[in-house]
DNA sequence: CGTATATTTATAATGATTATAAAGTAGGTA
DNA sequence: TACCTACTTTATAATCATTATAAATATACG
Protein backbone atom coordinates (compact mmCIF):
# COMPACT_ATOMS: atom_id res chain seq x y z
CA UNK A 1 0.00 0.00 0.00
CA UNK A 2 1.47 3.57 -1.11
CA UNK A 3 1.92 6.16 1.91
CA UNK A 4 1.55 9.48 1.54
CA UNK A 5 4.99 10.41 1.30
CA UNK A 6 5.22 7.98 -1.32
CA UNK A 7 2.58 9.57 -3.48
CA UNK A 8 3.86 12.91 -2.97
CA UNK A 9 7.46 11.73 -3.69
CA UNK A 10 6.10 10.09 -6.79
CA UNK A 11 4.24 13.35 -8.31
CA UNK A 12 7.22 15.39 -7.25
CA UNK A 13 9.43 13.55 -9.31
CA UNK A 14 7.37 13.94 -12.24
CA UNK A 15 7.93 17.74 -11.66
CA UNK A 16 4.55 18.33 -10.52
CA UNK A 17 4.16 20.97 -7.71
CA UNK A 18 2.45 20.02 -4.65
CA UNK A 19 -0.49 21.35 -3.89
CA UNK A 20 -2.46 21.63 -0.35
CA UNK A 21 -5.24 20.26 -3.04
CA UNK A 22 -2.86 17.35 -4.14
CA UNK A 23 -1.63 17.02 -1.03
CA UNK A 24 -5.03 16.03 0.61
CA UNK A 25 -5.96 13.24 -2.30
CA UNK A 26 -2.71 11.51 -1.67
CA UNK A 27 -3.52 11.61 2.24
CA UNK A 28 -7.20 10.19 0.96
CA UNK A 29 -5.38 7.38 -1.22
CA UNK A 30 -3.06 6.45 1.34
CA UNK A 31 -5.40 6.00 4.58
CA UNK A 32 -8.68 4.57 3.00
CA UNK A 33 -8.25 0.99 1.74
CA UNK A 34 -11.87 1.52 -0.14
CA UNK A 35 -11.68 1.79 -3.73
CA UNK A 36 -12.87 5.09 -4.09
CA UNK A 37 -14.21 7.24 -6.97
CA UNK A 38 -13.84 10.61 -7.60
CA UNK A 39 -16.66 11.49 -6.60
CA UNK A 40 -16.17 10.07 -2.97
CA UNK A 41 -13.43 11.38 -2.52
CA UNK A 42 -14.22 14.89 -3.28
CA UNK A 43 -17.24 14.64 -1.40
CA UNK A 44 -15.31 13.23 1.85
CA UNK A 45 -12.23 16.16 1.29
CA UNK A 46 -15.00 18.82 0.60
CA UNK A 47 -15.79 18.92 4.09
CA UNK A 48 -12.12 20.46 5.13
CA UNK A 49 -11.15 22.26 1.99
CA UNK A 50 -14.42 23.53 0.50
CA UNK A 51 -13.03 25.65 -2.51
CA UNK A 52 -12.05 21.91 -3.67
CA UNK A 53 -13.58 20.83 -7.14
CA UNK A 54 -14.36 17.68 -8.93
CA UNK A 55 -12.10 18.53 -11.88
CA UNK A 56 -9.11 18.45 -9.74
CA UNK A 57 -9.80 15.24 -8.24
CA UNK A 58 -10.22 13.42 -12.04
CA UNK A 59 -7.12 15.54 -12.77
CA UNK A 60 -5.06 14.14 -9.75
CA UNK A 61 -6.50 10.73 -9.92
CA UNK A 62 -5.73 10.45 -13.98
CA UNK A 63 -2.01 12.19 -13.17
CA UNK A 64 -1.47 9.39 -10.60
CA UNK A 65 -2.91 6.78 -12.42
CA UNK A 66 -0.71 7.47 -15.92
CA UNK A 67 2.61 7.70 -13.73
CA UNK A 68 1.57 4.26 -12.69
CA UNK A 69 1.41 5.18 -8.68
CA UNK A 70 -2.79 4.06 -8.29
CA UNK A 71 -4.50 1.82 -10.65
CA UNK A 72 -8.06 2.31 -11.98
CA UNK A 73 -10.85 -0.20 -11.18
CA UNK A 74 -13.54 -0.18 -14.02
CA UNK A 75 -17.01 -1.83 -14.04
CA UNK A 76 -17.33 -2.45 -10.81
CA UNK A 77 -20.97 -2.92 -11.33
CA UNK A 78 -21.84 0.72 -11.60
CA UNK A 79 -21.48 3.03 -14.08
CA UNK A 80 -18.42 5.17 -12.52
CA UNK A 81 -14.77 4.44 -12.74
CA UNK A 82 -13.31 3.36 -9.26
CA UNK A 83 -9.38 3.92 -7.71
CA UNK A 84 -7.01 1.32 -6.00
CA UNK A 85 -3.46 2.69 -4.20
CA UNK A 86 -2.54 -0.58 -3.91
CA UNK A 87 -0.62 -1.36 -7.11
CA UNK A 88 1.23 -4.61 -5.60
CA UNK A 89 -0.25 -7.83 -8.14
CA UNK A 90 -3.56 -8.73 -6.35
CA UNK A 91 -7.11 -9.51 -7.31
CA UNK A 92 -10.03 -7.17 -6.82
CA UNK A 93 -13.43 -9.11 -5.68
CA UNK A 94 -16.25 -7.47 -6.15
CA UNK A 95 -19.79 -7.79 -4.64
CA UNK A 96 -22.21 -7.65 -7.74
CA UNK A 97 -24.72 -6.45 -5.39
CA UNK A 98 -23.60 -4.00 -3.00
CA UNK A 99 -20.56 -3.32 -5.16
CA UNK A 100 -18.30 -3.69 -2.26
CA UNK A 101 -14.33 -4.28 -3.33
CA UNK A 102 -12.02 -6.82 -1.25
CA UNK A 103 -8.46 -7.62 -2.49
CA UNK A 104 -6.95 -11.40 -2.80
CA UNK A 105 -3.32 -11.59 -2.97
CA UNK A 106 -2.73 -14.99 -5.02
CA UNK A 107 0.93 -16.59 -5.76
CA UNK A 108 -0.38 -18.01 -9.01
CA UNK A 109 -0.28 -14.29 -10.55
CA UNK A 110 3.65 -15.07 -11.60
CA UNK A 111 2.50 -17.87 -13.17
CA UNK A 112 -0.42 -16.23 -15.33
CA UNK A 113 2.74 -13.54 -16.01
CA UNK A 114 4.51 -15.67 -17.40
CA UNK A 115 1.64 -17.57 -19.88
CA UNK A 116 1.11 -14.16 -20.98
CA UNK A 117 4.34 -12.93 -21.78
CA UNK A 118 4.69 -16.40 -23.71
CA UNK A 119 1.54 -16.57 -25.87
CA UNK A 120 1.05 -12.98 -26.76
CA UNK A 121 3.94 -11.11 -27.98
CA UNK A 122 2.62 -8.14 -25.32
CA UNK A 123 4.93 -5.88 -23.78
CA UNK A 124 3.08 -5.76 -20.70
CA UNK A 125 2.90 -3.05 -18.34
CA UNK A 126 -0.63 -3.28 -15.96
CA UNK A 127 -3.31 -5.63 -15.31
CA UNK A 128 -6.71 -5.35 -13.75
CA UNK A 129 -8.35 -9.09 -12.02
CA UNK A 130 -11.44 -9.08 -11.23
CA UNK A 131 -13.77 -11.44 -10.00
CA UNK A 132 -17.57 -10.87 -9.44
CA UNK A 133 -19.36 -12.41 -6.97
CA UNK A 134 -22.02 -12.37 -3.65
CA UNK A 135 -20.38 -11.36 -0.56
CA UNK A 136 -20.86 -12.79 2.46
CA UNK A 137 -23.47 -10.41 3.56
CA UNK A 138 -25.28 -10.55 0.30
CA UNK A 139 -25.38 -13.94 0.31
CA UNK A 140 -26.95 -13.79 3.73
CA UNK A 141 -29.28 -11.69 2.93
CA UNK A 142 -30.54 -13.80 -0.31
CA UNK A 143 -30.62 -16.42 1.87
CA UNK A 144 -33.02 -15.03 4.40
CA UNK A 145 -35.23 -13.18 2.04
CA UNK A 146 -35.56 -16.08 -0.17
CA UNK A 147 -35.28 -18.87 2.46
CA UNK A 148 -39.33 -19.14 4.21
CA UNK B 1 -17.01 -19.71 -28.80
CA UNK B 2 -20.40 -19.09 -28.87
CA UNK B 3 -22.49 -20.53 -31.71
CA UNK B 4 -25.43 -18.26 -33.20
CA UNK B 5 -27.99 -20.87 -32.52
CA UNK B 6 -26.65 -21.43 -28.68
CA UNK B 7 -26.95 -17.43 -28.41
CA UNK B 8 -30.57 -17.69 -29.54
CA UNK B 9 -31.29 -20.94 -27.43
CA UNK B 10 -30.17 -19.05 -23.88
CA UNK B 11 -32.44 -16.29 -25.16
CA UNK B 12 -35.43 -18.95 -25.74
CA UNK B 13 -35.03 -20.32 -22.65
CA UNK B 14 -35.25 -17.04 -21.06
CA UNK B 15 -38.68 -16.97 -22.45
CA UNK B 16 -37.61 -13.86 -25.10
CA UNK B 17 -38.94 -13.69 -28.25
CA UNK B 18 -36.39 -14.22 -31.29
CA UNK B 19 -36.75 -11.23 -33.54
CA UNK B 20 -34.33 -10.43 -36.63
CA UNK B 21 -32.70 -7.91 -34.66
CA UNK B 22 -31.60 -10.35 -32.35
CA UNK B 23 -31.11 -12.92 -34.60
CA UNK B 24 -28.81 -10.37 -36.26
CA UNK B 25 -26.82 -9.41 -33.33
CA UNK B 26 -26.30 -13.05 -32.09
CA UNK B 27 -24.91 -13.67 -35.34
CA UNK B 28 -22.69 -10.93 -35.48
CA UNK B 29 -21.38 -12.31 -31.89
CA UNK B 30 -21.03 -15.51 -32.89
CA UNK B 31 -19.22 -14.83 -36.49
CA UNK B 32 -16.79 -12.20 -35.22
CA UNK B 33 -14.05 -13.20 -32.43
CA UNK B 34 -13.17 -9.24 -32.20
CA UNK B 35 -14.56 -7.63 -28.85
CA UNK B 36 -17.26 -5.06 -30.17
CA UNK B 37 -18.80 -2.10 -28.63
CA UNK B 38 -22.48 -1.52 -29.16
CA UNK B 39 -21.74 0.92 -31.84
CA UNK B 40 -19.27 -1.25 -33.54
CA UNK B 41 -22.41 -3.72 -33.88
CA UNK B 42 -24.45 -0.92 -34.77
CA UNK B 43 -22.61 0.72 -37.61
CA UNK B 44 -21.99 -2.85 -38.99
CA UNK B 45 -25.27 -4.20 -39.29
CA UNK B 46 -26.57 -0.72 -40.06
CA UNK B 47 -25.80 -2.26 -43.53
CA UNK B 48 -27.93 -4.69 -43.92
CA UNK B 49 -30.76 -3.93 -41.38
CA UNK B 50 -31.12 -0.04 -41.82
CA UNK B 51 -34.30 0.48 -39.15
CA UNK B 52 -32.03 -1.29 -36.55
CA UNK B 53 -31.47 1.35 -33.45
CA UNK B 54 -28.48 1.54 -31.20
CA UNK B 55 -30.91 1.32 -28.31
CA UNK B 56 -31.52 -2.32 -29.61
CA UNK B 57 -28.57 -3.13 -29.72
CA UNK B 58 -27.71 -2.06 -26.08
CA UNK B 59 -30.88 -3.96 -24.82
CA UNK B 60 -29.77 -6.90 -26.69
CA UNK B 61 -26.37 -7.19 -25.04
CA UNK B 62 -27.60 -6.13 -21.86
CA UNK B 63 -29.63 -9.27 -22.07
CA UNK B 64 -27.09 -11.31 -22.85
CA UNK B 65 -24.60 -10.42 -20.61
CA UNK B 66 -27.11 -10.76 -17.63
CA UNK B 67 -27.96 -13.96 -19.02
CA UNK B 68 -24.35 -14.71 -18.43
CA UNK B 69 -23.75 -15.57 -22.42
CA UNK B 70 -21.74 -13.01 -22.96
CA UNK B 71 -19.01 -10.78 -20.81
CA UNK B 72 -18.63 -7.26 -20.45
CA UNK B 73 -14.94 -5.70 -20.98
CA UNK B 74 -14.58 -2.30 -19.26
CA UNK B 75 -11.66 0.05 -19.26
CA UNK B 76 -10.00 -0.84 -22.34
CA UNK B 77 -8.28 2.32 -22.81
CA UNK B 78 -11.25 4.16 -24.51
CA UNK B 79 -14.23 4.70 -22.05
CA UNK B 80 -16.81 2.39 -23.93
CA UNK B 81 -17.82 -1.07 -22.89
CA UNK B 82 -16.89 -3.66 -24.97
CA UNK B 83 -18.53 -7.29 -24.77
CA UNK B 84 -16.91 -10.52 -25.80
CA UNK B 85 -18.77 -13.63 -26.94
CA UNK B 86 -16.21 -16.23 -25.13
CA UNK B 87 -17.40 -16.75 -21.96
CA UNK B 88 -14.73 -19.68 -21.65
CA UNK B 89 -12.56 -18.71 -18.66
CA UNK B 90 -9.32 -17.03 -20.20
CA UNK B 91 -7.53 -13.31 -19.61
CA UNK B 92 -7.41 -9.94 -21.99
CA UNK B 93 -4.85 -8.94 -23.36
CA UNK B 94 -5.28 -5.34 -24.49
CA UNK B 95 -2.93 -2.66 -26.15
CA UNK B 96 -3.03 0.72 -24.54
CA UNK B 97 -2.24 2.33 -28.07
CA UNK B 98 -4.00 1.11 -30.20
CA UNK B 99 -6.80 -0.62 -28.09
CA UNK B 100 -6.39 -3.99 -29.54
CA UNK B 101 -7.64 -7.32 -27.72
CA UNK B 102 -6.80 -10.55 -27.68
CA UNK B 103 -7.53 -13.51 -25.45
CA UNK B 104 -4.98 -15.72 -23.93
CA UNK B 105 -5.71 -19.16 -22.11
CA UNK B 106 -3.95 -20.65 -19.18
CA UNK B 107 -4.41 -23.54 -16.91
CA UNK B 108 -3.19 -21.48 -13.53
CA UNK B 109 -6.84 -19.48 -13.82
CA UNK B 110 -8.14 -22.73 -11.72
CA UNK B 111 -5.65 -22.35 -9.24
CA UNK B 112 -6.00 -18.96 -8.58
CA UNK B 113 -10.16 -18.93 -8.54
CA UNK B 114 -8.95 -21.68 -5.70
CA UNK B 115 -7.09 -18.85 -3.91
CA UNK B 116 -10.27 -16.81 -4.16
CA UNK B 117 -12.42 -19.68 -2.89
CA UNK B 118 -10.60 -19.70 0.13
CA UNK B 119 -9.23 -16.38 1.11
CA UNK B 120 -12.92 -13.96 0.23
CA UNK B 121 -15.95 -15.65 1.75
CA UNK B 122 -17.39 -14.61 -2.18
CA UNK B 123 -19.78 -17.13 -4.02
CA UNK B 124 -17.93 -16.51 -7.32
CA UNK B 125 -19.96 -15.86 -10.24
CA UNK B 126 -17.49 -14.61 -13.27
CA UNK B 127 -14.41 -12.92 -14.03
CA UNK B 128 -12.59 -10.18 -15.96
CA UNK B 129 -9.06 -10.66 -16.21
CA UNK B 130 -7.40 -7.88 -18.29
CA UNK B 131 -3.29 -7.25 -19.01
CA UNK B 132 -2.20 -3.68 -20.52
CA UNK B 133 0.59 -3.78 -22.42
CA UNK B 134 2.12 -2.95 -26.03
CA UNK B 135 0.91 -5.14 -28.80
CA UNK B 136 3.65 -6.46 -31.35
CA UNK B 137 2.55 -3.82 -33.83
CA UNK B 138 2.86 -0.84 -31.68
CA UNK B 139 6.08 -2.39 -29.91
CA UNK B 140 7.40 -1.54 -33.57
CA UNK B 141 6.02 1.66 -34.36
CA UNK B 142 7.46 2.84 -31.08
CA UNK B 143 10.81 1.29 -32.06
CA UNK B 144 10.80 3.12 -35.52
CA UNK B 145 10.00 6.65 -34.27
CA UNK B 146 12.30 6.54 -31.41
CA UNK B 147 15.16 4.85 -33.09
CA UNK B 148 16.65 7.10 -35.19
C1' DC C 1 9.70 39.13 -2.23
C1' DG C 2 8.32 38.82 -7.04
C1' DT C 3 7.60 36.60 -11.17
C1' DA C 4 6.69 32.87 -14.58
C1' DT C 5 4.14 29.08 -15.03
C1' DA C 6 1.65 25.16 -13.41
C1' DT C 7 -2.70 24.50 -11.17
C1' DT C 8 -7.30 25.26 -9.60
C1' DT C 9 -11.77 26.61 -10.30
C1' DA C 10 -16.28 27.45 -12.49
C1' DT C 11 -18.62 26.69 -16.43
C1' DA C 12 -19.95 24.54 -20.40
C1' DA C 13 -19.46 20.67 -23.60
C1' DT C 14 -19.09 15.83 -24.82
C1' DG C 15 -20.60 11.39 -25.46
C1' DA C 16 -21.90 6.84 -23.90
C1' DT C 17 -25.76 4.82 -21.93
C1' DT C 18 -30.55 4.75 -20.26
C1' DA C 19 -35.59 6.26 -19.83
C1' DT C 20 -39.98 6.94 -22.08
C1' DA C 21 -43.82 6.25 -24.87
C1' DA C 22 -45.77 5.37 -29.36
C1' DA C 23 -45.70 2.07 -33.19
C1' DG C 24 -44.77 -2.52 -34.59
C1' DT C 25 -44.37 -7.58 -34.40
C1' DA C 26 -43.58 -12.52 -32.54
C1' DG C 27 -45.87 -16.37 -31.45
C1' DG C 28 -49.48 -18.73 -29.28
C1' DT C 29 -54.37 -19.66 -30.11
C1' DA C 30 -59.16 -20.16 -32.04
C1' DT D 1 -54.94 -18.70 -41.41
C1' DA D 2 -56.13 -14.60 -39.04
C1' DC D 3 -56.14 -12.51 -34.64
C1' DC D 4 -54.81 -10.83 -30.36
C1' DT D 5 -51.76 -9.42 -26.67
C1' DA D 6 -47.70 -8.87 -24.46
C1' DC D 7 -43.11 -8.18 -25.66
C1' DT D 8 -39.95 -5.39 -28.80
C1' DT D 9 -38.33 -1.93 -31.47
C1' DT D 10 -37.81 2.65 -32.60
C1' DA D 11 -37.19 7.67 -32.16
C1' DT D 12 -36.58 11.08 -29.05
C1' DA D 13 -35.13 13.12 -25.09
C1' DA D 14 -32.82 12.78 -20.64
C1' DT D 15 -29.01 11.46 -17.55
C1' DC D 16 -24.69 11.63 -15.76
C1' DA D 17 -19.73 10.65 -15.52
C1' DT D 18 -15.94 12.64 -17.48
C1' DT D 19 -13.37 16.11 -20.16
C1' DA D 20 -12.43 20.77 -22.43
C1' DT D 21 -11.80 25.69 -21.84
C1' DA D 22 -10.31 29.89 -20.08
C1' DA D 23 -9.94 33.10 -16.33
C1' DA D 24 -8.26 33.40 -11.59
C1' DT D 25 -4.90 31.71 -8.35
C1' DA D 26 -0.88 29.98 -6.03
C1' DT D 27 3.58 27.21 -6.15
C1' DA D 28 8.44 27.10 -6.52
C1' DC D 29 12.49 29.11 -7.49
C1' DG D 30 15.65 32.82 -8.09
Amino acid sequence: MNTVQNLIDILKQAGMRITPQRRAICAYLAENDNHPTAAMIYDDLKAEMPSLSLMTVYNTLNTLANLGAIHVIGQAGDDTVHYDADTEPHINVICINCQKIVDVPSEHLVEIRQDIDRQSGYRLIGSRLSFYGLCPDCQAKAESSSGH
